[in-house]
Parts: C-alpha cells; sequence; structure tokens
DNA sequence: ATTTTTTTTGACTCAATGGTCAAGTTAGAA
DNA sequence: TTCTAACTTGACCATTGAGTCAAAAAAAAT
C-alpha cells in the first residue's frame, strides 16, 4: 500500500496506441514505434498494458469506449433520427478526403486478425455489435418520431446498415473517391424511404 | 545464350504464395513459412520474383487471373444474368461457413496495404474495377435479355453491387453468420427487382 | 525519516526477419 | 565436348522483432 505514481496519463498513452494501430494495424506497428508515438518508456508499457498483444486488445476496447461511443451519440442524439442515420454515413464517405485515410479499427482488425486470433475476434464481435445496436437504436427512434413505418424491422435493418458501413469503410481505405460513394449511398439508403 | 530451366513450375508456386498471403495477409507472412509452402529454396524465390513485396504484387495480379476471373465467368456465363449475380452473393456468404475463411485477398490487402503502399494500391485498384466491370457486365445483359429496365443505370448500379461485395467479405471474415447476412443479402439485392 | 512499494531507465536477450553471397550443379548452344 | 549462362543450395548477414532484467529513483504510508 504505497509506491510510486504513473508519471503518464494511461487512458492518453492508451489513446495513442490506438491512433497508430488504426493507421497502420496491428502487425506493422512495431514496438519501438509505439513506444515513441506514446511517449513512454519499454517497462512502462509492459507494466501497465502486459504485452504488445494485451495493449492491442485495450487498443480496440478504448475505440468503442471513445469513437464508437460517439457515432452512437451522433446516431441516436438531437434531431432527426432518420437525418442522424444518413447524415453518419454521408460523413464518414467525406472522411475518404483525409490523406492517410484510416478507415474504422473495428473492420480493419476484423480483416487482418479475426480469422486466427480468437480473442481479438471475440471484442471485434462485441464492438459489431454496439455498432449494430446502435443502429437499431436510431431506427427504433424513427419509427417512434412517425418517420419509418411502425412494421419497419429494425433488427434486420440495423444488420444491413452495419454491412453498408463495412463496405465504406473498405471503400474509403481502397480507393477513396466520396463522390462515387455517395451515389451508392443514395442507393443503398433508398430502404430508409419505403 | 544458355542455362538451365527453372525446376518447378513458376506458376504453382505462384499460386501457393498468393494462397498464403491470401489466408494471411502481407505483414503476417514470413519468408520461411512462403519458401516452405512453395517449395522452393531461398534463392530460387528471388531469382524468380525479385523480393517479397514483388511476390505480392505478382501473387495479386495472379489473384486478377485467376479467381477474379473466375468470377467474371461466374457472373456473365449461361444462364439468367440476374441469377448469375444472385447466386455469386449467396454462394459467397455460404462460403463463411468455411473454417478460416479467408475472404478475398483484394478486400483484404485493400484495407491492410492500400493506404501505405501506392504499388499495392495501383494494383488493388486495377482489380477493383476488373470487378466492377463485371457486374456492370452483368447488368448490361439483365437488360438484354429484359430482366432488367433499359433505364436501369449499370455504372452506377455495379459500383453499387461492388460496395455490397466488400462488406459481405468483410462480415465473412469477421462474425461469417450465412443465415444473417443472406437475410442482408436479400435486402442488398431487392434494387434488382425494380 | 525511514520503510515499502511502485515506476523508471537503459542495457540486454534471443529468435526471426528479409535479404545476400559464393560455390556447386545443370543444361542449352557453339 | 566444351563453354557458359542460368538455376540451386545452404551458409551467412545485418537488422529488427517482442520481451526481460536489475539497478536506480521516487513517492505514499508508517
Amino acid at each position: 500500500m504505497a509506491g510510486r505514481k504513473l508519471t503518464f496519463d494511461r487512458e492518453v498513452a492508451l489513446e495513442k496506441a490506438m491512433d497508430l494501430f488504426w493507421e497502420k494495424g496491428y502487425n506493422a506497428t512495431g514496438l519501438t514505434e509505439l513506444l515513441e508515438r506514446m511517449g513512454i518508456q519499454r517497462q512502462s508499457l509492459y507494466n501497465a498494458f502486459g504485452n504488445k498483444h494485451d495493449l492491442f486488445l485495450a487498443a480496440i476496447a478504448h475505440y468503442g469506449k471513445t469513437v464508437l461511443h460517439q457515432v452512437e451519440k451522433q446516431l441516436t442524439g438531437q434531431g432527426s433520427p432518420l437525418n442522424n442515420i444518413q447524415n453518419f454515413f454521408y460523413r464518414t464517405a467525406e472522411n475518404g478526403k483525409t490523406i492517410r485515410c484510416r478507415g474504422c479499427l473495428v473492420v480493419n482488425t476484423m480483416i487482418e486478425l479475426s480469422p486466427h486470433d480468437p480473442q481479438v475476434a471475440a471484442e471485434v464481435e462485441r464492438l459489431s455489435r454496439q455498432a449494430e445496436k446502435a443502429f437499431e437504436q436510431a431506427l427504433k427512434q424513427a419509427i417512434a418520431a412517425g418517420e419509418l413505418p411502425s412494421d419497419f424491422d429494425s433488427p434486420k435493418m440495423s444488420r444491413y446498415l452495419y454491412h453498408i458501413a463495412l463496405g465504406l469503410n473498405a471503400r474509403t481505405k481502397g480507393t477513396p473517391n466520396p463522390e462515387a460513394i455517395k451515389e451508392t449511398l443514395d442507393i443503398a439508403l433508398a430502404v430508409l424511404h419505403p
């Protein structure tokens, strides 16, 4: 019951790690680069986070608590639920303009690690459900607001929207062409105007 | 000018390399593992393919000439064009049942390397266009066959189908749940019954 | 102020990485 | 048959990978 306090902010360091993993993926990110970016010493990392793999697990969990949580708020916040959903998609498409678009950490990880890493796969699964739920919540709000018919199948449709979001994030990493993507979204989101 | 002939079949070796990259991605695949799988010696690889990066470039090009070409034939071959398109999607969804689903090498690469590797990005872009074109071809055939109205916008719709395919491949790697995916495809492909 | 617990620091380990070298072998051409 | 360009072999190299160790430093708690 004593001891020194951490000189660095654990959350801040974790966020930096998340950013780097987000940019480069798990395998392409080296310890040295990670330490540099996090601004901490080697042993500090191992004390605070275990090892690289555990750190990654913490990083994607952090992604859920911050980035995905922000998306949830965006989707289920003030204003027209339907507009919120559409804005989310069109705004994400705009992100493609950014140099070095990072896409979505969950999607990136799903593809890089899920098939070979059960632990990561489980967390990715959790986060995916979280995203789906956010869509479902928004759809339910839209029904409640009378923007969608009361027999609108929101669970099924939330999985559909999630599917569209996956494709969107892949596309913004590959060939970020906001114009073409917008056209596609127009088609994909037509289901929201039944 | 004389010299010995290659004792191994270059195409076969390349195919093996492609398979491994497809399963594990670029960064997670080591030279040693690659050589083992290809059944050739280290220097032979460097003679025949240059280096790891060049080999990868060759591997994804090979993917275009074999796997994607097969898909093209599937899409634009005998039978109802519309059925061909739908079958492609539903069959891909079924692949999720396979243990260790590899998804699509182009999608995997797009996400792992495109943002940081212009050479790879260019090839991925080429292959993506190739896939889009295949969809467009099939849609045109469907129009010609009277299965779609003559004012159906096939270029735009081919990009949309490509988008759906991206999401599909991501999903089969993450949470391969063919049932849920089929439901999503029902929604996504409703545009083919205008 | 002393003890105790923790963090920090930087040197260190060791396996694996991609890539190279030079000697040995093979086969097409003269 | 000889020459020689090309392929094969296995040893080799430098670098980097993740992860460890032990000593030094710092701050709570007694």
